[in-house]
DNA sequence: TCTGGGGTCCTAGGACCC
DNA sequence: TCTGGGGTCCTAGGACCC
């Protein structure tokens, strides 16, 4: 074996709905699935489902209500945002104990940079400690970059480790559909379907020109990379620091008051005011998200006179915002969002 | 499937300036 | 007067991801 340069893919394995049955082993081998407030009568959607809810067919984004409906006997459990940060806080902790570049993406995913000659011996140590120190199942990929890491870790599910490398790239990925590439939605599916490009293998061969044509300057030629399996964009340690904050919420009944979308405006603000302070860090830009009944969404925004910290000057402004939507309309959600200076150098 | 909440980045048009 | 070309900022919307 020689020594040589890998990206590893940590993923934990359903990772909310684990944290809840650590704390209540009684739930362990039922059908849990953590969403919204835990009550499936309301408006929510689901965050994770155990392995046992998804067999009925419950998978994540599925309305709280569909979920019931597909398996009325689960648990239905409220999310806990602390809880699950402080268990992804041991999580990242003992990847970074392995003492190699760690790249956090959300509460439960990490890219490592690894120099070994043995990567599939260095992933399992990686899955034992993890294991052993925070009492959850992960599964690993690994590949010559992020890109071929993060989808290699979906084959090595449940608790598992699997490779991908651009020899085996087209082996594994060329008659998926081009949704399967980390990127590429629903949408960007359908476009490319337009085209002829069904597959990862249709992606590849097509011409770059064609696709920054149709796709955009950027994102064209972008997409014909992942199709190839090519990503040469770096495992960044460097600690993340957030662009803004934002706060939204559904109500449980549209709402036709407009009085009442004022107040929850208002306590909108407050709480992304208290968001940023957290971070020391001042807000530049307001902007205000409505959505009107059934589903239509809307944006609003504007840069501040000036930064600022305080939460009547980024209150007005979200209601500056509010004043120029549509006040006639059942309203379903609505939401504010402050966009931060950039932190000191 | 009647569709959450927290984010990021890209695109495109218009304003404005030189 | 029938009219350029480039650069940057602002704003709204779209797509994607966890």
């Amino acid at each position: 074996m020689t020594l040589r340069a890998w990206v590893l893919h940590v993923d934990l394995d359903q990772f909310i709905a684990a944290v809840e049955v650590l704390r209540r082993p009684e739930l362990a081998g039922l059908p849990v699935v953590v969403g919204g407030r835990g009550d499936p009568t309301e408006r929510g959607v689901v965050s994770t489902a155990s392995y046992e809810a998804r067999a009925f067919g419950v998978g994540s984004g599925m309305p709280l209500r569909t979920a019931a409906r597909k398996c009325p006997d689960a648990v239905f459990l409220a999310v806990d945002h602390a809880a699950y940060d402080a268990a992804s806080v041991q999580v990242m902790d003992t990847l970074r104990s392995f003492d190699v570049p760690v790249e956090v993406l959300g509460w439960d995913e990490a890219f490592l940079a690894v120099t070994t000659e043995d990567p599939v011996g260095f992933a399992q140590e990686v899955r034992a400690a993890v294991l052993e120190r925070t009492g959850l199942h992960c599964s690993i990929g690994i590949g010559d970059n992020k890109l071929q890491a993060k989808i290699a870790t979906d084959f090595g599910k449940p608790r598992g480790v699997f490779t991908i490398t651009g020899e085996t790239w087209f082996e594994q990925m060329g008659q998926r559909p081009t949704e399967a590439l980390w990127g590429i939605g629903r949408k960007t599916a359908k476009k490319l379907a337009e085209l002829g490009i069904a597959t990862v293998a249709d992606l590849a061969g097509t011409d770059t020109v064609l696709l920054a044509d149709r796709l955009g300057p950027t994102m064209g030629p972008w997409y014909r990379r992942l199709g190839r399996g090519v990503d040469s964009s770096p495992v960044d340690a460097t600690p993340y620091v957030a662009r803004g904050h934002g706060r939204e919420t559904t109500f449980q009944e549209n709402q036709s008051d407009w009085a009442a979308v004022a107040d929850a405006v208002r306590v909108l603000a407050g709480q992304v005011t208290r968001d940023i302070a957290a971070e020391g860090r001042a807000a530049v830009r307001v902007g205000m998200k409505l959505r009107y009944a059934p589903f239509e969404t809307r944006t609003r925004s504007l840069t501040l006179a000036a930064p600022t910290s305080e939460e009547g000057v980024i209150a007005a402004a979200a209601l500056e915002l509010l004043g120029r939507f549509d006040h006639e309309r059942a309203v379903r959600l609505v939401g504010v969002r402050a966009e931060m200076e950039p932190p000191p150098t």
